[in-house]
DNA sequence: CCGGTATATGTCGAAGCCCTACATATCGAG
DNA sequence: CTCGATATGTAGGGCTTCGACATATACCGG
């Protein structure tokens, strides 16, 4: 996933990580909190199940883009803080500008009205 | 299939039912064809593997969407030539009404520069 | 007339991905 | 002390895409 193509076949999973990359760019929070903020960020629009969640975290700190620290402040102390690298931030630019290419092109190719 | 729901998990199979509709749109054309109109248009930026085309055109056809005729016209008589129904008509335009949707929820809150 | 390429459609298995369900643990309210 | 919210994790089922295999005709160059 060096490269952040946003095509086709992986709209989805290219979906989703952006849209958590773009939470997680706010500020450092666990994952809990990044569904939380985005339901409310796109007024329940975007909802992540936790089941979906959770592997991508994994997959994203494995990756190098995010990282995560155990936090023991606060009485919960079974929360996993993670922050965007700096790995990340490009990576998110970059995904960021191919969507731009992509809903550019699917506007263009599937949006407008026909002649 | 009846509600054109565009929502994350499922972005990459309505994309793909979005450019067949579109192209459709313009005009009947059998399977090959729209592959080559829809990459042609997009200057390459879309392309179709046949081995993903033909099925879902099986699955729109089953759903009403589009209706397909063998034609024996011209030389080669191995051609399904497909075109919209009405309810074709209808499930693409409130498809592209909720593809509009999801993009401003996206651009807004994956796009957008942070503050 | 023969072979390769383009046209044209179809299907199957492998791989990837999301979601439901299961699993676990702490904390505050009632 | 029980219930719900907070908080994280994983396994299996189901759906989808893609590469590979399969088939058939038309056309053109040699």
């Amino acid at each position: 996933m060096s490269q952040p193509e946003v095509e086709t076949p992986s709209l989805t999973r290219s979906c989703n990580e952006a849209l958590i990359l773009a939470t997680l760019a706010r500020g450092a929070r666990h994952g809990y909190q990044i569904a939380l903020d985005l339901e409310e960020r796109s007024g329940g629009f975007f909802t992540f199940k936790h089941g979906t969640l959770y592997p991508i975290l994994h997959k994203l700190e494995k990756d190098g883009l995010i990282e995560g620290n155990w936090s023991n402040e606060g009485p919960r102390g079974r929360r996993k803080s993670y922050a965007l690298t700096e790995a990340g931030q490009t990576f998110a630019s970059a995904q960021r500008e191919s969507w731009r290419q992509f809903i550019q092109h699917f506007q263009s190719a599937a949006l407008e009205e026909q002649p």
